[in-house]
DNA sequence: ATTATAATACTTGTATACAAGTAGACTTGA
DNA sequence: TCAAGTCTACTTGTATACAAGTATTATAAT
């Protein structure tokens, strides 16, 4: 029935996944982006036979969505949740509470090495501006996050963060998609925030951790912003997936 | 080839619960008892002849179990970490900075409803100490902490201790089961802590609120050594489950 | 004996089939 | 008109089959 669009999730990145990745993956991007309504209640044999696979790689979908919260799987079909505002201010809490908390192990730590590698990734991101690859910029930032967070190698810590991050990096690509097209200067400012989150660590200065991380939040938080106004737009011109 | 033995997981709690369930319940208690050796690789094919079920709800199993860290999905197989001494410090460090965080909430909240509900899982923990039943303590326990959490409405937090309560769950009934039988004077120690955590609640004082759940944690702490040393038991006395 | 090749016994991911259960529409009887 | 029942079209959970891939072992050639 509803014809497929292109993915909104990158495709080159899913060039190893198993179908059912593939799902969760695009399903998620359809979600948060508001493509798929909240409220919308999904089935199994419908999504099936919207992506052209069987019911075992959607019901793993499914699941995986739903320990991201942002479906409720029910007795009968599994409901859009999506995010609110109410939401976008609790993934902020959340990352708060846990990168502050990698960030006190990381100040008792060696960190020569990540530093090295958060510059590398750093200059990776200015190569993503520079040819403007929203995408690449995108995955960039999360590694960016995510290298912070293995560093203190704490297997608790990382739980969170597993189930953060697809949500997080759906948010980050459609945020930066939109700024690349629209606020293109802003980048000077994300880059100066990472470069002072490095010289955090890198100093062990935990006042000067403690503002970057908010002044990056803070920034975040202007992401999630721009989100929800480009979710708007993107609720008004796109058709309905679901009937 | 392995004998099915008894269930260590409460069979009653999994009356309605799918198979799938009841494998993620019971492998999980299996492996966290240290009953499956750390290091084991687990069949798919093997786990489904053990407990007599198909793959399906083994997968599922095995999906549950990957993302509560206590088994790494490889490319052959799943390997079993279990939990050394520094999986329980971590499990400790996430429990500290949730917990921490909810009481920041519940500070600025109306929580006499919430103190209600509390007393009243608190009387039932009397009951079932008084009756000798350790399950029934242990479920008891596991919803207290649980109420606490679900009190400040946050999703996000919601989703953490989604993921931490099953291998916190297991951890308690074990730690639980043998404590009725060896140090049953503990119990009055436990109960007391709770209280204070009910009346830090109460009257809304950070400080005994901070005091009285790190007093909580330390007896936490306390379950947790309690627990390596009956796993160690348990380790020299029962038969290996893989070959 | 050692290396290359082939056979085997696994593995994962996916499709498909089916039993049991549930919701909603459609009678039917009052 | 409404209550009770029945039918139909869904739903979920599980079993089973199969293709494709990967280790391990066996076999053959040098």
């Amino acid at each position: 029935m509803a014809e497929q669009k292109e993915f909104l999730y990158p495709v080159k990145w899913l060039s190893k996944a198993s179908a059912g990745d593939r799902v969760t993956y695009e399903l998620r991007m359809r979600i948060i982006s508001g493509m798929i309504e909240s409220g919308t209640v999904l089935s199994e044999n419908k999504l099936a036979a919207d992506f052209a696979v069987s019911r075992s790689p959607i019901r793993e979908a499914l699941k995986t969505l739903a320990s991201e919260k942002i479906i409720r799987l029910e007795r009968m079909g599994a409901t859009v949740v999506g995010l609110t505002e109410k939401e976008y201010a609790e993934i902020y809490d959340v990352r708060i509470l846990i990168e502050t908390f990698v960030f006190e192990r990381l100040a008792s730590m060696e960190s020569t090495e990540l530093v090295m590698e958060l510059s590398k990734i750093l200059e990776m991101m200015k190569i993503a501006i520079k040819y403007q690859d929203a995408d690449e910029f995108s995955y960039q930032d999360v590694l960016f996050h995510e290298t912070i967070i293995r560093a203190i190698n704490h297997s608790y810590i990382l739980m969170i963060w597993d189930n953060l991050k697809p949500v997080m990096e759906s948010l980050i690509l459609l945020s930066m998609r939109s700024r690349f097209k629209e606020k293109y200067e802003d980048f000077t400012r994300i880059l100066n925030n990472h470069q002072l989150y490095i010289e955090a660590i890198e100093t062990k200065n935990r006042d000067l951790m403690v503002r970057s991380l908010h002044q990056n939040f803070d920034d975040v938080q202007e992401k999630v912003e721009d989100l929800w106004r480009s979710q708007m737009r993107l609720l008004k011109g796109v058709e309905q997936q679901n009937d």
